[in-house]
DNA sequence: CGATATACTGTACATTTGTACCATGTTTTG
DNA sequence: CAAAACATGGTACAAATGTACAGTATATCG
């Protein structure tokens, strides 16, 4: 039989394994009480470790949620090659798009854990518009997104690739950030697969 | 002579007064510095007032907040009045929405105080989806935006006006949030007139 | 005018927060 | 195996922060 709890040997594995449950319980922290909850203290407890923890693995705060920020997007990059490469194979067509963003809309609004790493990401980017740690993670984000969906856009032939998966990837994150933000019940949402399917044939028709 | 620097007499006025200086304060540094930024202290200082001024208008914080949001929509509602009034004059066609939309958002990433509000917007917007205190206006805001692009869209003949007023609104806010938080020397920005223009136009033709 | 309410200030205080310091057990290394 | 490096824990402390309290000057009102 295996190690029963996984537990880590090497010295390395061990801080790397403290690292990454430091920045899960700031990336946790931030998403659900915003910037004001991220304490050191807060981020030492959610995480199970000390505060000395928090304070030795990382210069100062600025700088653990820098490393948040960056491993957020990398485990965001990961999880989400593989659904983006079904796209991509012979037969895929833009409802397949359609039906890969609604996928993803739903489970960031509805799964808890989910839309609290939502919350998260916003506040990381509109950090990002102030600290310039966080700029490259952010800038870094957009371009490899962006080139994501122009990939799939000229797969489908759409007109101007770049110019539409940009407008793509701004909608998909206006349309989220305002589901974050707006109480859905107050206005009757909209059906959601029906307003991704609208926008992706605007993606296909039209001049330009 | 008269009093010199516009010196309000009754003591309501003063208080109004006092309060909204107080608001502009923390306006500006939630927009500059974030949440963190916006200490009782730093607002005292930035507003000219006292310390104690700021807890003796507002119970807490977080009622200051809420009234800097409400005070901020208010003034962001008056504001805005007057430009869409012109679009819904004869004569007026979507070209001119293109131009006030591409008109709004130069001013909101480009002169410097409007960009900081822009910021602290979005950092209210977040900030109501956890704290109900802010969730009436956060909604408010947006039943209200929608009613009125809906309204320009439907003089101009668009194909379901509710619908695509919302599809407007969602672009513009994930247009304007990538904008501030994504270097633009980073990824050469599209042309921002032609994107809106582009967009415009793709709430005009098309089924449903 | 006299009394009262009000807007505002200076100050105090307990709590929170960031960070530094020293101790300890464990792993790595020569 | 001994020594060094390292990850982590416990604790301390100065600074920042939210908030309460008492005082003051001025507008308001009977």
């Amino acid at each position: 039989m295996a190690t029963v709890k996984t537990a880590p040997k090497t010295r390395q594995e061990r801080a790397r394994v403290t690292r990454e449950k430091i920045f899960q319980a700031a990336i946790g922290l931030l998403g659900t009480g915003g910037a004001r909850a991220v304490t050191h203290r807060a981020v030492a407890e959610s995480a199970g470790v000390s505060l000395a923890s928090t304070t030795y693995h990382f210069r100062d705060k600025a700088e653990l949620l820098a490393g948040a920020f960056e491993w957020l997007m990398e485990r965001y990059s990961i999880e989400s090659r593989g659904r983006f490469e079904g796209l991509l194979k012979d037969g895929a067509d833009p409802d397949d798009l359609t039906a890969y963003l609604v996928s993803i809309s739903k489970q960031s609004m509805s799964v808890p854990g989910q839309r609290v790493i939502v919350c998260a990401w916003y506040e990381f980017m509109l950090e990002a518009s102030r600290d310039p740690r966080l700029q490259e993670t952010a800038d870094n984000w957009y371009i490899k997104t962006c080139a994501h969906y122009e990939q799939i856009l000229q797969r489908f032939n759409s007109i101007s690739p770049k110019k539409n998966a940009r407008r793509l990837v701004d909608f998909l994150i206006g349309y989220e950030f305002l589901a974050l933000a707006v109480r859905p019940q107050k206005l009757g949402r909209l059906n959601m697969a029906d307003t991704y399917a609208r926008f992706v044939e605007s993606l296909f028709d039209g001049p330009r």
